[in-house]
DNA sequence: TACCTGACGGGCC
DNA sequence: GGGCCCGCCAGGT
């Protein structure tokens, strides 16, 4: 049928899919993930889609996602949880007491871009 | 099988 | 203006 709206399964692959979108030197949030997939408040199940994508391939930008205040709280997800502040001032992001500065300024909405 | 926790967000008091 | 509580979905124990 024409299934407007993807199986849950695909649910993740959406999640790492929309992520990968996110250029380099870029940062989203979970909410903006979870409205790009349709999943309203689903900011929950981004982060733990995240969780998932460990060790995946491709390998998931899951460093340039963060929380609605900018900051890394899944930082303590990464091995070691410095790789990820590390791989964004790598990619010109930067940040500062696990807080990204200027991030409204870097904020990327995939659902703006998707649309 | 059922309960609880968990990378969050938003609304309400 | 700040703090607290509830809601969402899935996976693990």
């Amino acid at each position: 049928m024409s299934n407007t709206k993807p199986a849950k399964e695909n649910i993740y692959e959406i999640i790492y899919e929309i992520v990968r979108t996110v250029p380099k030197g870029r940062v989203t949030t979970y909410g903006a993930v979870a409205a790009a997939i349709g999943v309203k408040s689903g900011a929950r199940m981004v982060g733990y889609a995240m969780n998932s994508c460990a060790g995946l391939k491709p390998a998931v930008p899951a460093h340039r996602v963060v929380n609605r205040n900018g900051m890394l709280t899944g930082k303590h997800h990464f091995s070691p949880p410095e790789k990820m502040e590390q791989l964004l001032k790598k990619e010109g992001v930067k940040v500062k007491d696990d807080i990204v500065v200027d991030f409204e300024q870097l904020f990327w909405d995939p659902v703006k871009e998707l649309l």
